[in-house]
DNA sequence: GTGTGTGAAATTCTTCACAGCG
DNA sequence: CGCTGTGAAGAATTTCACACAC
């Protein structure tokens, strides 16, 4: 079987949390057309990623929602948990934690890092919490997978430093940076809401300008 | 001139977002490589994503700063501030809109939107408030192009479709569901944490079947 | 020598069109 | 019939290789 393209994990992730979403809400099957229809992707374009996870159950009228996400969950390694850890425990980083949301099933949040030591003791947080330094030990002991940075600003860089000396496997960062990966072996996904706008903007732009020319 | 490439596109916002950053730090050129090195893609790929911006300037040694980050908003429409909006003053909300780097130089945030009532006359925010049933007329009167959606949960696409009767022309959803653009006339950016970390979680485990199968 | 600019090649990804199944 | 599965065609994107400028 070949490789699965990068844009196909990308849509099977989201496709997943649809599942999960449609299931609590009860449904038991769906179509590629509604898939396609909620990603805001061709019907084409679901069938063939779904392709890629084997056979995906010989239907007819659609899918089954169990048994697609529990094939999704086996070829993506959504089977265990894996520990992550958040790092920056200012206001964006508390309103994540406490958003029950990220309490997912796929992933158990078992420790925060902060810098400001008396920030730490102040916080009503039931994971274990440390102060920055801690953080390559930490990680190395508890065989920490995943870290989320929400970092004020240019410390960033330093922390996944600190991230990868513990063996840190990815990295989602939502500091105001960009960050690099100093080493192939560590992924990183840098989240900017004001590039989103941006990128938002500019497709406005540009729709405008190739309409102005076409006139 | 051909159209921007999607992917370029949004390279592109990252690149400005870097310019700006280094131009703060005093910083006066920088070449290809290091913009590559520091988004985690080849040089190729960046001097390629250049060449769209019609002549880049003819330099030899890199690139001028201020110059190039003039051209990519020029072409990308970055020119002018841009009206935005946030819906959802929880903890997410408020703390997204608490962190100063939010107030960029290209957008102009100039509503706030709550279901709870109560809510909005409690928070300390220096933006106007509105209840969430005010939005199509908000958005119409004050021609608000883009919202942010930071809600707990299941209501956004129901907020959405408010957004879109006030004419909004793009929305960056925070909310932990998948929203899907009823009309394609508006652009929607979904961002989910928990899908971050699913996918990375997707390349360890497929990096490691991989492995094994070579082995 | 270091670094940009760019057509052409190579690759990756998406779309199509249609066979096959319930 | 509606819907899935898939090889083949097509399109979009990335990579390459080398000419040119400082």
């Amino acid at each position: 079987m070949p490789a699965i393209p990068k844009p196909t994990i990308s849509r099977l992730c989201k496709i997943y949390s649809l599942l999960e979403e449609l299931e609590d809400k009860g449904q038991l099957k769906l179509s590629s057309n509604e898939i396609g229809r909620r990603l805001g992707v061709g019907s084409h374009n679901i069938r063939k990623d779904l392709t890629y996870l084997g056979e995906t159950g010989t239907t007819g009228s659609g899918y089954e929602i169990k048994k697609l996400k529990d094939q999704i969950a086996e070829s993506l390694g959504f089977t265990r948990k894996r520990k992550a850890c958040i790092v920056g425990l200012g206001k964006m980083g508390t309103a994540i934690l406490s958003n029950e949301m990220f309490f997912s099933k796929n992933f158990d949040i078992i420790a925060g890092f902060d810098t400001n030591i008396n920030r730490l003791e102040t916080l009503k947080i039931d994971i274990p919490l440390y102060p920055t330094y801690d953080i390559p030990v930490v990680v190395k002991r508890e065989k920490i997978e995943l870290a989320l940075l929400t970092l004020p600003g240019e410390t960033a860089q330093n922390i996944a430093e600190k991230l990868i000396e513990g063996g840190i496997k990815g990295i989602v960062n939502f500091s105001p940076v960009v960050l690099s990966s100093p080493d192939d072996k560590v992924y990183i996904t840098n989240i900017d809401i004001i590039d989103e706008f941006r990128f938002l903007s500019a497709l406005f732009t540009l729709e405008k300008k190739e309409a102005d020319n076409a006139g």
